[in-house]
DNA sequence: CGCCTGTTTGACCATTGTCAAGGTGGGTGG
DNA sequence: CCACCCACCTTGACAATGGTCAAACAGGCG
């Protein structure tokens, strides 16, 4: 009654190569996929609400994710935007208490979900695993600590900057790139509203930034960082 | 050689029953406080700084320490105030990284400080350790979140009334309270200005908050809870 | 061809930051 | 013991950033 069957290679694929997985030993992974089951969700659609018993740990095998706080009113703060190979619900999960966030799908997903106890039993039972997830926490804290100082001390452009910087992987004289899901995702990302969003991306202009629909042009990235770590004040580089 | 000896019963009785070696068997406990040294800070000392080599993990003995983000122009994001038993420079030696933050002493205070590499075999070593570090780290993530929420989408009258509302141990029909620290530490913790703090403060009133100086009256904390969960909006409770 | 969704624009307003002054209180030295 | 000083806090007037609402616009897919 193993679920490691509905996994096909593609999938398999993700969740060893996942930074959640990665270090666990093998027969740590095959206990836990002993107790596991996939979900298949569509946009839109609530995986876990706050409240809800943390009972399961969630990967994402194939869509994207966005994990939020508070939607009281339609505002929300987005924690992240979850691709292929990353984990949520962790951290709920290792408090053994009930989830404090928001996860719901942002296109078709599968997700894998792996039972809590089974995932506590290979915690305590691999400690290289349980090493490897606490690099994992580390790094998520980390991350959460920097989405906090980027909206609480930045300005929209700013922080607009920032993130198109973050998407650039090769540090060329010149990048091309495409917004990787709608503006009005990225806009709750970086806690703006999608107006803000829009004019913010018209203000970039004047750092060499061109965009049309989803597809951006930064004529000089080293440009846009120095803008993006300016001391927060006037725009008015004319 | 052991370092141990450099710690008074007060001091002993805080590191065993803080949160970070809570659950370090006491054998952990002896090899790191063999490799270990204690840290006197004055106010205002900063202990360390981003981009400094994590090569130490921090538990504060007495007194008080801030952790912010961000410090261009005077400007930070306060991630959390630290008292007693609480430990911080943990996530940056996990990562095996550089400090993201600065720590600084807020009053005179006394640091127990663990060098990395003997905190890390600890780590290695004992999994009942590492086991509790997974739901320390945990706490902490989720406690960054809660920061994250509540500075993106509340305002500030509600963000300090659901502050004063942590403060309340017990949950009296009518509380009284001093607050820890000085007005402009809380107010960098809330994420706004001094100014802001005092008059968020005198809104209040209204809702039955009365102070002078550093005290605290809260006449009906049930209102005040009710107050800082009302949906982001006017203030017109007449 | 035209709807439906996502995006942009404009005008306006609210909240909060900024700057500059004035209070208040506690502690120190005369 | 008083007076002064300094750090902390408050207040006021103002500016600015970003949110809100409403409408126009674009573009993809039936």
């Amino acid at each position: 009654m193993t679920m490691k069957m509905m996994l096909n290679a593609d999938d398999l694929a993700t969740v060893q190569g996942s930074a959640l997985f990665r270090d666990a030993p093998q027969a740590a992974l095959d206990d836990m996929l002993a107790h596991t089951e996939i979900g298949d969700y569509r946009n839109h659609q609530v995986i876990f609400r706050p409240g809800r018993l943390a009972n399961r740990v969630y990967l994402v095998l194939r869509g994207k994710v966005q994990v939020y706080r508070g939607e009281a009113a339609g505002k929300h703060a987005v924690l992240g935007v979850l691709q292929r190979g990353a984990g949520f619900g962790v951290e709920d999960v290792l408090e053994a208490k009930r989830h404090a966030a928001t996860a719901e799908a942002v296109s078709a997903c599968r997700v894998l979900e792996i039972r809590a106890d089974a995932f506590l039993d290979a915690v305590a039972n691999h400690p290289a695993f349980a090493t490897g997830l606490l690099k994992l926490l580390s790094r998520s804290l980390h991350q959460v600590s920097d989405q906090l100082e980027r909206i609480q001390l930045k300005p929209t452009a700013q922080r607009l900057a920032d993130y198109l910087l973050r998407l650039v992987t090769d540090p060329a004289k010149c990048a091309e790139l495409t917004l990787p899901y709608e503006k009005a995702l990225i806009a709750a990302y970086l806690g703006m509203e999608p107006e803000s969003l829009s004019r913010a991306l018209k203000d970039l202009q004047a750092v060499g930034v061109t965009n049309r629909g989803r597809h951006i042009r930064i004529e000089n990235p080293d440009a846009l960082r120095d803008f993006s770590r300016a001391t927060p004040g006037p725009l008015h580089a004319t």
